[in-house]
DNA sequence: TATTGTTATACTCTATAACTATA
DNA sequence: TATAGTTATAGAGTATAACAATA
């Protein structure tokens, strides 16, 4: 299994012996299938003139039972409350979500999609998970899951925090 | 293990029954732990008023048998010519590095780390294996290799294309 | 006083392409 | 003609903080 960093490590190895590399090998290459991942992902997405972000954005809209509002929505996208108000401001432009006041609390406002946004998004999700799909090739279903599940545990431990 | 990750997926499981989702568990969690990382990692990086990018480029002048050029360097970083050149030379000036005129080529130049340049990266690279380490204590070590090896295989398939 | 959301500002980083020099 | 490296330009995207309105 000679990859990227397997040869990173040996020469570590070579020019810092005293030094146990080891935990490289995992985030490495964790980094390393992101970094692989992103454009494969991001070529789709953008094939519908849409950054990743705003497709967080609009997948989270439809995943959930109702409209969110955006702090609700910057902070499950780990994005700051400015940069959360440009991208909806863009969103709004381009007709794929709405904004309306919140009936309420009268400082805020609910995010929810269009009509024919949620009928877009939804054809584009379905794209987005095939392609996911295709990625996954080369490993098995089993090996797929005891990898979800290895990170699953890393992250349970992590995300509480 | 109930994680980010599997709510999102049970989210979806209610909304778009129709869809399976599963390649989003695997995935999402990749790029969940990426995003999880890189802070903790920077900020160790950071602190020695280094970017990701220019650390990259220090550890792999240390690890590598000679001189690079330019050239090796933005091609193993994925980095652009022009993004290269910028980071260069402020590394020249922090005096980490030193960039010399190739003796066959005389259009290139070989890049080679200072001799505090050097002493300093690995102190830092020390400091950041072992914050690796830390980051990953919430898998055993045998949970760590069998996800090693299970990141290997996928990018073995994709390292080469 | 604290919170919600928007707006304005400045910053970091990058890719692109034009450019120089050499092969 | 092609390649190595640098420089200049412009763009995308963000965080920060100032701001207005409401709780």
């Amino acid at each position: 299994m000679s990859d990227h960093v397997s040869r990173i490590l040996e020469q570590w190895s070579t020019h810092r012996p005293d030094l146990d590399c080891s935990p490289m090998g995992v985030i490495g290459r964790i980094e390393r299938m992101s970094k692989f991942l992103a454009p494969a992902i991001e070529s789709l997405i953008h094939s519908f003139d849409l950054s990743r972000i705003e497709f967080d954005i609009l997948a989270t809209l439809r995943r959930s039972s109702g409209p969110l509002t955006p702090t609700q929505l910057y902070q499950d996208t780990m994005l700051s409350s400015g940069a959360m108000s440009t991208r909806l401001e863009h969103l709004v432009n381009k007709g794929w979500i709405k904004r309306e006041p919140s009936p309420s609390d009268r400082r805020s406002c609910t995010i929810e999609l269009t009509q024919t946004g949620r009928e877009n998004i939804d054809a584009i999700v379905t794209k987005h998970v095939n392609n996911e799909r295709d990625l996954l090739q080369s490993l098995n279903l089993e090996e797929q899951e005891q990898l979800a599940s290895l990170l699953a545990k890393w992250l349970s431990h992590h995300e509480n925090k």
